[in-house]
DNA sequence: GGTTATGTTATTTC
DNA sequence: AGAAATAACATAAC
């Protein structure tokens, strides 16, 4: 379920239960000690990337949705618990999800400037973290959470897609110009992704992740697992270029 | 029943 | 030792 959007947008609708007391933790299968958290105020809710941070006065439980996390507020779903906090004013649930806990400061443990929606986000750290690896192909680049924090293979292909970047480009071949656009568009389509979510109308609609066709020339999309990363590329061979090494 | 899917980490293998 | 491949986990939909 997760990209970086939604853990913002999950963010702000569990901004609710900010500065209330847990009542009760309880869990299904406990991974982290959740005798620990009852009683203790929520003092506040942050993300980084695709992660979860509830802030407690002493730790913080971070929370990562993974491939299959689900969460409900102020209701349940039946599957396995991991997480249920309840506060006076209602309830948190997550379901099949990583929690552990952290005891450091976040600070030292988050380098915030990565995580493609955080108002500081660092694009020209982001520039030169890409740039630091050009053997790597850019549909795994893109991925690495290292490199940009919140970015899933949703915002991937649509980015791609945007700047007319083909996924298996090599990072170091890819003209800077097109490269920064590239880390933009990654930015934009996160927080029209966010918008999205909060507007709550529609689904999302994607543009080429997932689509048949290509919105631009109407050509047939090439859908490919590429790189180490072996996930779904969608991709317009014509719109998208594959740059060649320059020997001159 | 098999495959796929917005993800990541631990373990095994070379 | 270290990189690279593989397994693991949890769940629903087609």
């Amino acid at each position: 379920m997760p990209e970086g959007p939604q853990i913002v947008f999950l963010k702000e609708q569990a901004g609710i239960f900010v500065d209330q007391e847990v009542i009760i933790a309880k869990s299904d299968y406990t991974e982290i000690p959740i005798e620990i958290i009852s009683g203790q105020p929520l003092r506040n809710i942050k993300s980084f990337g695709k992660e979860l941070l509830l802030c407690f006065p002493d730790f913080t439980i971070r929370v990562h949705l993974m491939f299959f996390g689900k969460y409900a507020i102020n209701g349940s779903i039946n599957r396995q618990l991991t997480l249920g906090l309840t506060f006076e004013n209602g309830d948190l649930n997550f379901y099949a999800c990583h929690c552990i806990i952290i005891q450091n400061q976040l600070n030292l443990v988050y380098d915030w400037e990565k995580d493609v929606m955080q108002e500081n986000f660092n694009f020209n750290q982001a520039f030169t973290n890409l740039r630091s690896q050009p053997e790597k192909l850019i549909c795994d680049a893109l991925l690495d959470q290292s490199i940009l924090a919140g970015v899933g293979n949703g915002i991937k292909n649509e980015a791609l897609f945007q700047a007319q970047i083909h996924p298996e480009n090599m990072v170091g071949i890819i003209p800077e110009t097109h490269l920064k656009s590239l880390i933009k568009a990654c930015v934009i389509i996160s927080f029209e992704y966010l918008q999205w979510l909060k507007e709550e109308i529609n689904p999302i609609t994607w543009r080429v992740y997932r689509q048949k066709v290509c919105p631009r020339d109407h050509l047939n999309l090439r859908k490919e697992k590429l790189g180490k990363t072996q996930r779904s590329s969608y991709f317009c061979e014509k719109c998208q270029v594959l740059y060649h090494p320059d020997f001159s």
